[in-house]
DNA sequence: CTGAAAGCGCTAACAC
DNA sequence: GTGTTAGCGCTTTCAG
């Protein structure tokens, strides 16, 4: 059995009373210097280390933010990951991750469990298959400080963080275009997450640009993401199979391009010879592949960074915050040939 | 600010005292239906969740397990996690994950963080930097479970699990030898890692086996496991300076692999034409590259369940656990040509 | 069958 | 300057 040190153990050991040790700890004025120091001697010596759990029930705050993603495989995620710990630990925070894995049930689940007392506030990127938020939304109204990023909601009223899908999505396209290709397809995510329908504009917006008509064959729903290969797959296929075959792919998410890629290569289908591919991802092996992917990378890092920034302004503000900021960051268009 | 309603708030609200409303919500027998079915409706009505502090102050547990790992973007990890959290959440078990990013001082403030009494136990892999394993040896002999999992230390006697490492390398080295290779060169981690020194090992040993003798310029280290780029160039360049420069690599790490394959495309040197690769490498993307990489693979999803359950045993036992169990797992080839 | 009270480890009035 | 005490939310004797 695990039985640190408690502040008694300390106090009865020098013949203290528990809040002589507890304020010779915490540095109060009033307090003798040599009572101090034998304290913090005998609390070094022992290795003493406070009861989180006794801390957070007291001052009714843990210290300890939630995180929800879909998946830490995901490169965007481990990078936003990254860039919410940097802030988080700079300042005296835990940071507890957890994945949905796009299930809905997931996501319930691990909200709930980071609710009740447990973290001082929520990061949270939506599951691919939500589409009722009221657990979020239940819990935001009763006061649970929350962040948004990536894949945000409509109809909560609070900070999120963005990157520019629609833009990047239009750069992409338009980048497909001026490599000759007319017929380009789209392969995204669910549709009722925020990413694809702003993507799904971007796209459209660059093939009206360029007086390409918008071709409803040509666009595939995924609703798990890419989680499950087959349903890549079955998506890619049909578009393949189309009487007019797309000569590109405009794809919407990292998971679904390896996925395509996957189809591709099996199919042994060239690319950029027969098919010309751009897609959102912000994996770091991109440039090993053998086929070429154009990709929009979002500044995941910087991202994690301002959302957790956010989120700690909720959490530590004296009064309640009523002005939300809808941040939006650009992404960049990595051209690979 | 986030208030979640607490016993005595049901208490109050329906005339009760805090201990029949705690009895009637765990189902204790010595309550009359009525009551139970009153206080339980009024907790579902109210989303009633207990605070996790309180219990765990006074359980003295937290149902939750820390898992130290050095990268979640590493691909053996993330399924590793994905097994860890397999088995937890369906013991009722929280999984709270922490990054080292390769530093022997974030390692020591994550087990830190960790320890005190927030976490029941703790399922950990070594830092590339960690030599000296004093904290955790302290936590440990103070009565933390524990268990080690792929990078493990040689003096804490816990369970450890850990991939066939030396069968892995071995294979993989035959394998190159078998493919014509001569000279082969070995790229690994910091040289105190365990997994490191056994698959110097088996790459040894295949090398002895069939009567190659082994050539100190030819294994390089890479202090930081392939965290900084710079680190993993510098060490591939060495190699094929050499006079005589190595027909093949066998590299001991994913980052490393993909490290080594940058430089190699950088270079415009062909694979596996000048040169030949295997490595160790749990990356699903693996055959979508332009150069092939034969790889050993481990068993991560296996590994972080097996890993859960010897933890789990340990935190529930009811007696000290003397008897320790040294999991082996096999690994697979993955020959990529 | 239900209530009162103690205690988990800690902090913060309030004594003295 | 230091000790005493109450209380954070919960469970669990112990009374009744």
């Amino acid at each position: 059995m695990f039985e640190p040190p408690t502040l008694k153990d300390i106090a009865t050991a020098l013949g203290l009373s528990t809040s002589t040790v507890s304020r010779a700890l915490r540095d109060t004025y009033e307090i003798s210097a040599k009572t101090k120091k034998l304290v913090l001697e005998y609390a070094e010596k022992i290795n003493y280390q406070p009861n989180p759990n006794a801390l957070s029930l007291k001052e009714r705050r843990s210290k300890s933010i939630g995180v929800v993603v879909s998946e830490v495989a995901n490169h965007y995620f481990s990078q936003a990951i990254n860039g919410i710990e940097s802030i988080a630990y700079a300042r005296g925070y835990h940071v507890i991750i957890t994945q949905t894995h796009e299930s809905y049930a997931r996501e319930k689940i691990n909200i709930q469990h980071l609710a009740s007392r447990s973290v001082d506030g929520l990061l949270v990127s939506l599951s691919a298959e939500t589409n009722d938020i009221n657990h979020l939304k239940e819990l935001h109204d009763r006061g649970m400080p929350m962040v948004f990023f990536d894949r945000v909601p409509e109809d909560i009223h609070t900070h999120k963080i963005t990157a520019n899908n629609e833009q990047g999505a239009f750069e992409a396209t338009e980048h497909l275009i001026k490599s000759g290709c007319r017929k380009i397809a789209h392969l995204t995510s669910s549709a009722q997450l925020s990413i694809s329908i702003e993507r799904l504009r971007g796209y459209k917006a660059a093939l009206n640009n360029h007086n390409i008509e918008v071709n409803p064959d040509y666009i595939k729903h995924c609703p798990h993401g890419g989680m499950f290969p087959e349903e890549t797959e079955q998506a890619v296929l049909e578009l393949l199979n189309l009487k007019d075959k797309p000569d590109a792919i405009f794809i919407a998410g990292d998971r679904l391009s390896i996925g395509c890629l996957e189809v591709l290569k099996k199919l042994n289908i060239k690319v950029p010879e027969e098919i010309t591919l751009a897609g959102f991802s912000n994996s770091d092996v991109l440039n090993l592949f053998e086929y070429p992917l154009s990709s929009v990378r979002q500044p995941a890092f910087e991202m994690g960074k301002t959302a957790t920034e956010m989120l700690l302004q909720l959490i530590e503000s004296k009064y309640p915050v009523t002005e939300f900021e809808d941040k939006v960051i650009d992404t960049s268009l990595f051209i690979r040939d």
